[in-house]
RNA sequence: CGGGGCGUGGCUCAGUUUGGUAGAGCACCUGCCUUGGGAGCAGGGGGUCGCAGGUUCAAAUCCUGCCGCUCCGACCA
């Protein structure tokens, strides 16, 4: 290729949009250009590196024994209505109707498509196990698309989806995939950890998600440093902490006027922040729900979904705290009807003794409250945020947390689809089961996003080699002069013959424009020719990485080392 | 969906407060010049100032409504 024709506009400013450092330098080296909110157009050169993902992802998921195939991004209502999701997937999914009104969605996943498929055609234990996927893009309506390709409106992904016999299989299947996105994700060169994930609205359990370890991902995890734990913040889970034991006092009811939070109510009443409650209200599809944790701790959204059994939960306005005979900053679980409002009461709390907690009351509190004796909870679940500094609930040892991009993630969803929709087959024994499912995606466009995010300068891009967009560029550096140019072009026809990806700055510009492309975009290694380099009978070559510089012997076998070099990378 | 910011040439932005015939830098085209880290000179093309109403002799500028983008929050395989 020769960057005079290559489709590949480089801008020296950072365009306003753009927030994270992938999205700045897609933009900047002439890899993405946007179409609409969350939606992009992939030039030649992102293209290269989304293509070798995909032949990553191709490569190994064919060596796990997956089959791909391509179902249609448009499905229709019905099967979405026949798992029950129509109603609840909402807002985020693109819906059209045809000509004859009928109702489709864009696929935000292919779950209810493939199971209408397999069910049609796998009858048999002999059939199974099956693990199917494809390539395609997806489409979900985010509320708040943002950093560019992290997370957008249409993306590309990898889906898989696994059908056994039973759990067992299942279990074969699920590591299979799991070893095979540990492989991709290291061929790509990647700094990743796989952690402990809730399996969220696509139902099921049993998940693990792909971080990719970033400052800039949107989520977080929790890792131990002594045993190998690690989990996204909202799945991990907590052990109780049994308080030391105490007498129960009587309840006694104390002003505390204008302490609207923990800490406030803590300094007026001198009491140590272990010894209060804390509320945090919610809204739900079942009406409120009523969130105790002790004074320190936070409250973990999707434990609580996962307890209650909701969809989503928002926070409560005031008027929903007012019908249920409460008020915010003053709510208590003394005196409210836990058949009536849902109490979720956190597990740790549940072993405190003489609490301090609201009274329902614009400005009181209750002392020395005790759970069992002065109030029921609904449910009494871990509903805690692991903090930094909290055991690790494997092992007891440190926790920290880091950020990270969610690449991929693998579940089980055992049979929630396959019953819903009928997907069953027969056993050797004639009796009808329904299969044990899988699912596994990789964010494909995100991995590049990724990849940037973990691999970059100030200068621009460094890709790592295998999912470079081209792996040389060679740089006449003065097209004045004809010997060196012919020099740099007789070696980039030779990289091309010995089938490296090499790419020729053939452009009549200044070296600096070149340079700075070459660094933008990132091209693992550069080659140099110039007069100078030329009279000295040298070729110079510089790493990208490393800034390291090397200057081979024209007359010797500078293809191998070059060959070297990017094995190296 | 709540709150903030912003929409002026391909990009970054000035001009809006105080209404008076649309600007700069970069990019692009032509020529000269230059060639080891985003050079210089000269000339040139390109903008219904997000959209729709309104006020006014006159609107990028003031008013109303809408749309889009973006950030924070909420939410999210």
């Amino acid at each position: 290729m020769r960057v005079s024709k290559m489709f590949a506009p480089t801008l020296r400013e950072v365009p306003a949009e753009a927030e994270v450092v992938s999205h700045q330098l897609m933009l900047r080296a002439g890899f993405l250009r946007k179409s609409a909110g969350g939606m992009y157009n992939y030039l030649p050169l992102a293209w290269r590196v989304l293509k070798k993902i995909e032949n990553i992802v191709r490569e190994e998921m064919d060596a796990s024994g997956a089959q791909e195939l391509l179902m249609p991004i448009v499905q229709p209502a019905e099967i979405w209505q026949e798992s029950g999701r129509w109603g609840v997937y909402g807002e985020e999914m693109f819906r059209l109707k045809d000509r004859h009104n009928r109702e489709f969605c864009l696929g935000p996943t292919h779950e209810e498509m493939v199971t209408n498929l397999i069910r049609g055609d796998v009858r048999s234990y002999r059939q199974l196990p099956l693990n199917v996927y494809q390539i395609q893009n997806k489409f979900r309506d985010e509320r708040r698309p943002r950093f560019g390709l992290m997370r957008g409106r249409e993306f590309i992904m990898k889906d898989a989806y696994s059908f056994d016999r039973d759990e067992a299989g299942l279990d074969v299947s699920y590591k299979l995939m799991y070893d095979a996105y540990t492989r991709i994700f290291t061929r790509c060169g990647l700094t990743f950890r796989p952690v402990e994930a809730d399996s969220g609205a696509i139902g099921g359990s049993g998940s693990h998600e792909f971080m990719v370890i970033a400052d800039s991902g949107e989520a977080e995890i929790v890792y131990c440093n002594e045993c190998n734990y690690a989990a996204n913040v909202e799945k991990a889970e907590l052990h109780v902490i049994e308080a030391p034991a105490e007498e129960a006092k009587a309840v006694e009811e104390v002003k505390t006027p204008d302490c609207k939070t923990i800490a406030d109510v803590c300094a007026y009443l001198q009491l140590p922040v272990d010894k209060s409650v804390k509320a945090v209200a919610f809204n739900s599809e079942k009406g409120l729900i009523l969130c105790f944790v002790r004074g320190d701790h936070e409250v973990n959204e999707v434990k609580v979904i996962n307890t209650v059994g909701v969809n989503e939960v928002e926070m409560a306005e005031e008027s929903l705290l007012t019908e249920a005979g409460t008020v915010g900053g003053y709510m208590g679980p003394v005196g409210i009807d836990p058949e009536k409002t849902i109490v979720v009461v956190d597990s740790t709390v549940m072993k405190m003794h003489n609490i301090c907690c609201g009274a329902n009351k614009e400005g009181y509190h209750l002392l020395n409250v005790n759970p069992g004796r002065d109030f029921t909870p609904t449910y009494v679940a871990d509903i805690r945020l692991i903090q930094e500094g909290d055991p690790c609930p494997h092992c007891g040892g440190n926790v920290s947390k880091a950020r990270g991009i969610e690449v991929g993630q693998v579940f089980k969803l055992f049979t929630k689809y396959s019953e819903a929709m009928h997907a069953t087959f027969l056993d050797e024994n004639g009796k009808e089961k329904p299969m044990v499912m899988g699912c596994y995606g990789v964010g494909v466009s995100r991995t590049m996003a990724a990849a940037i995010e973990q691999n970059n300068d100030k200068d621009g891009m460094i890709w790592p080699v295998a999912i470079a967009p081209y792996e040389v560029l060679v740089v006449p550096v003065n097209t004045k002069d004809e010997a060196s140019t012919q020099k740099a072009e007789a070696i980039y026809e030779e990289l091309k013959k010995a089938g490296i990806e090499t790419v020729i700055d053939d452009r009549n510009e200044r070296p600096g424009v070149k340079f700075k492309d070459a660094d933008l975009i990132g091209y693992p290694l550069r080659v140099v020719v110039g007069p100078k380099t030329l009279a000295e009978g040298k070729l110079e070559v510089k790493v990208r990485r490393t800034g390291e510089v090397q200057m081979l012997p024209l007359d010797g076998d500078y293809i191998t080392a070059i060959r070297e070099l990017l094995a190296k990378l």
